[in-house]
DNA sequence: ACAATATTTTAGTCTTATCTAAAATTTAAT
DNA sequence: ATTAAATTTTAGATAAGACTAAAATATTGT
């Protein structure tokens, strides 16, 4: 099945949406996350319904169904991908390639992901470190933690950012912090979650804000 | 400016018409082309006039501005890029190509595109001989050139020929040669300077000789 | 419990791009 | 030079997706 920009779009706002709130999707929440207003997000909400994707019940959010899942996870998988080829082939900087991968993951074609993963040596992560779904629409589950719930003294490898703005990434990037860059922390302020950490060689000071939005993998 | 993907692919259209028909584009044509109905065509139309993209009076078809011209080779260039992405990168074969470009074509980041020529070492012409216009929206015009005179992989149309004896228009007739057939050189060989080409979608072997004598069109 | 507030849905409107049917204009034929 | 035929334009309708304003339902505070 070929969906519509805007039906690829909700599902994959849904789909990001329902892994935060346990409950079934409020549609408030919806119209946030797509610059609309809730009034549109119904009568979207009411197509998808009848298509599937999504189950709906008046007044009590919107979950995604089987189906709907499966086809939110394959426009990630093609956003991602991109994100890769922008980054490794392209020398685009990791901040700058959230844009363009949102027009790119549109791209109808299984042809065109199935060689563009090749292509990549197929990749299990993307340049922010999420993972990468397989084309069944798996997803290889890491456990990692918030660079804020480490303790003194442990360590771990940068593997993703929770927040993925331009600006927070650039602010990683003066710090010389990216995917794969050693963290460990030196020392923790009581008082307003702030830390000394290591980064490579050089000593980092970092705020509270920061250590939230940062993910380690610590083995 | 960033425009529709509708307005793009009229622009297209109209651009690829204008090349065929001396006077104005007709109405009938682009539709046809479009696979729309005139009456749609009539109204874009208007609205690529309002925003200075075409020239046009009422029943008398239309021409592209210099504005219009621009925004077609952009998009021309656009296309022919992702064609050499895919065929030289992903391996698709040449006539696999069309339907994803058509596609990729209407992604808007002009730094995406200079960086993808980069990475495909701004090459001049695409899978299928056609060559691919600059960032400014030049083209290499070749006018009429001897076949002898294409590189591998450049294609163009069969336009005239140099020596017109019976025996070598009967000749030619015999390899499906006429005036209107594409032909793209597969393969020269140096020594002899014989060459393999397509013809339709046929592969042809011909002499140096011949190729001396057949005048293409490459743009 | 029940009023006040917040959320969600409905109803009706708008824009873009398309269509059909009918009218206007141009081109071709005798 | 008229008429017939083809082309093009207009007028009015439709579908997708979004919006505003108002109505319906849920949630919250006391």
């Amino acid at each position: 099945m070929k969906y519509s920009l805007s039906e690829e779009n909700y599902l994959k706002a849904i789909y990001h949406l329902e892994k935060i709130a346990a409950t079934g999707v409020a549609t408030n929440a919806i119209a946030e996350q797509m610059e609309t207003k809730p009034s549109s997000v119904t009568d979207m909400v009411k197509k998808l319904s009848e298509k599937d994707l999504v189950n709906y019940i008046k007044y009590q959010g919107v979950t995604l169904t089987e189906k709907g899942r499966k086809t939110a996870l394959t426009i990630i998988r093609k956003h991602r991908l991109w994100e890769v080829f922008l980054v490794d082939k392209l020398n685009f900087h990791w901040d700058q390639v959230h844009e363009i991968a949102e027009q790119l993951e549109h791209i109808h074609s299984e042809e065109l992901i199935s060689r563009l993963d090749k292509f990549l040596g197929e990749p299990d992560f993307d340049p922010h470190g999420d993972p990468i779904p397989d084309k069944h629409g798996n997803i290889k589950r890491t456990e990692k933690k918030l660079l804020s719930d480490l303790d003194k003294n442990q360590g771990g490898v940068c593997v993703g950012v929770k927040e993925s703005s331009a600006e927070f990434l650039q602010y990683l990037d003066k710090k010389k912090i990216t995917i794969g860059t050693k963290i460990k922390v030196l020392g923790k302020e009581f008082f307003d979650g702030s830390m000394v950490i290591l980064v490579g060689k050089d000593q980092s000071f970092i705020s509270k804000k920061t250590a939230e939005n940062l993910y380690v993998q610590t083995n």
